[in-house]
DNA sequence: TCCTGGCACTCCAAGGTCCTCAGTGCTAAT
DNA sequence: ATTAGCACTGAGGACCTTGGAGTGCCAGGA
């Protein structure tokens, strides 16, 4: 069906598209690559390409664009991963190295991809699954509000105020806190609700109230939002861009945090770059977007993803390295951390 | 020079084309409006009015547009602030109301002035200057790092990585951390200062380097970075306007947070709403912007800022009704936590 | 002195027509 | 199977026309 020359033909469509942005036509194919035929042979090619469904005619007498299954048909099969230059990789270096805590490592990590791929990028806050307690703190807010706060030895640290309590005494959170230290510092966040499990029975009855309170904001932030955390940054580039969907469209899509974690959530392979074409995206909105995205963490295990969304009438071999690079990169300062 | 007639023409004229978005000529605006004057003389009013700089036709056979100066004119006399309804007021206070911490809280605060502006909104995170430590923990990251978290009293949390130390005994991290709470828990961060002045003394002279790292890390994190936490929301909304400047370069201002942190901070008068139009602004790309902003805080100290980008045709009276509504309620929500 | 109706004038925007040209599909020849 | 040649198609740019909104100005009236 699709010999070794109609390939070549779908992906020298699909290169010149990227590059020009204009429908290209078999004249401009024949003159710009070494296909070694003459333009109506291309044609005959185009054809076939286009009953099978991978490039599109606009209309009569225009040329070919690629549609979300020819993307996929070049991502799958047509190119590779385009690998960064060596200035590229000591700028990433340097600019990742240059940061001082866990915040600052995904703001410049957003930036730094937005940068090198021109468009917009999207990092996930390392998720806490594979961190342990360092420390808890509970700071009564005066009245009878507690705020919580756990520090894990990733650097990552969660905060949450815990209400309805009565009126608490000092002395009570003072003991809580203690206990609690004892209890978990050091664990592991999976081992933490078994860990605490038989706390409530060593308390004063009076104050148990109190210290199930505490124990189940405890436990819900640990295991409920851990994923919740994500930051963006270059929506600029988007305005380069004129999107079949309004652009009104897909800047609303990113600014709901949770239709991009579910979106980078839905990588098929960890630990491996995802691309997701055009119409493969659930969100209407970004049904006229790419999504390249990969995993990032220390060692084999995944911390949590960062991506890149464009038109999907991108550099794909391109955008592709840069993830992975910069996902890479994450990784390393993550573990010296 | 300009009478009152004037000047209702001029206010008229700012209504007008804010709620049609296109010049508005003499006739449309005697109908439209209870100016009780013929077109004509409308029309000799507009020519006055426009030889001092306050409208400006696009081309000779248009209507009238006004111009930054003419929105100056009618934020400082021709309009009062619009109070908002009684169901959006409701709608604030239980939106608001079920944040659990400080991240919660900005979050909804900035997505509820987005919405209901139906403009870009920003926010603040509240400036630690009026709030005192909590609570200094120091966890040591193995090898030769340590990580400093600084908990205040307003449910702030600061974190640093200290680095570049030699090996550290964690016995040494552990008296350093007991020696700083009981130096500075419970002070205003004003005092940390001179409070921590003499802790190096206090130290065994081979841990005085690693003393004196953590005590300039702690003093370099409350002063330096307190304002620098920024949060957008609602930049879907500037693709349904048409910026003279492009898009693109208003959205390129908005994502670099100190040109942010720069226009909030001018705000002239404390504790009041200000207006900046169109050229006012000292940054490029938001020439053809506004911003309006205010202060919001607990009591009558000013915590931080908040405020809405939006064109600058834009619904002054309305914006500022929403601005000054939020800014309010949010003072409220923190002094309750 | 100020206001108003009338009028000639200006110029944008929308619609229509024409033309160019890139690119096609098809056919016949190699 | 490939290619040259050719007639055909349709988008988009250049050009023109026209309608209409809006103006500035003037002369007459309160």
């Amino acid at each position: 069906m699709l010999d070794e020359r109609k390939l070549a033909v779908l992906r020298a469509v699909v290169e010149d598209f990227v590059n020009t942005n204009e429908p290209v036509g078999s004249r401009a194919l024949a003159d710009r690559h070494p296909l070694g035929v003459s333009p109506a042979t291309i044609r005959n090619d185009m054809v076939a390409l286009e009953e099978d469904g991978y490039i599109h005619q606009p209309h009569t007498s225009a040329g070919r664009v690629p549609t979300d299954k020819g993307y996929r048909l070049f991502v799958d099969r047509l190119s590779s991963v385009k690998p960064l230059s060596a200035a590229e990789r000591r700028a990433i270096e340097s600019f990742l190295g240059g940061a001082v805590d866990l915040d600052e490592i995904v703001a410049r990590t957003v930036r730094l991809l937005s940068q090198l791929t021109r468009q917009v990028a999207i990092v996930q806050y390392p998720s806490l699954t594979r961190s342990s307690v360092q420390h808890v703190e509970l700071v009564p807010l005066g009245g009878q509000r507690i705020m919580m706060v756990v520090i894990t030895n990733t650097g990552r640290v969660e905060q949450r105020v815990i209400d309805g309590l009565g009126s608490v005494d000092e002395k009570v959170v003072d003991d809580l806190r203690t206990m609690l230290n004892r209890a978990i510092s050091g664990k592991h966040l999976g081992e933490v609700p078994d860990a605490v499990e038989d706390l409530p029975a060593q308390v004063a009855p009076e104050d148990r109230p109190v210290a199930i309170a505490v124990l189940s904001v405890l436990l819900e932030s640990l295991v409920e939002r851990r994923e919740e955390k994500i930051v963006l940054a270059g929506t600029a580039n988007l305005a380069a861009v004129d999107f079949a969907a309004s652009l009104r469209d897909v800047l609303e899509a990113l600014e709901e945090n949770m239709v991009l974690i579910r979106l980078l959530g839905e990588a098929k392979d960890p630990s491996m770059l995802t691309v997701r074409i055009g119409a493969e995206n659930f969100h209407e909105g970004l049904r006229s977007t790419s999504i390249v995205s990969a995993d990032y963490g220390v060692g084999n295990q995944s911390l949590a993803k960062i991506g890149v969304v464009g038109p999907t009438r991108m550099d794909y071999p391109g955008t592709m390295g840069a993830v992975r690079a910069v996902a890479r990169y994450v990784g390393q300062i993550l573990a010296g951390q």
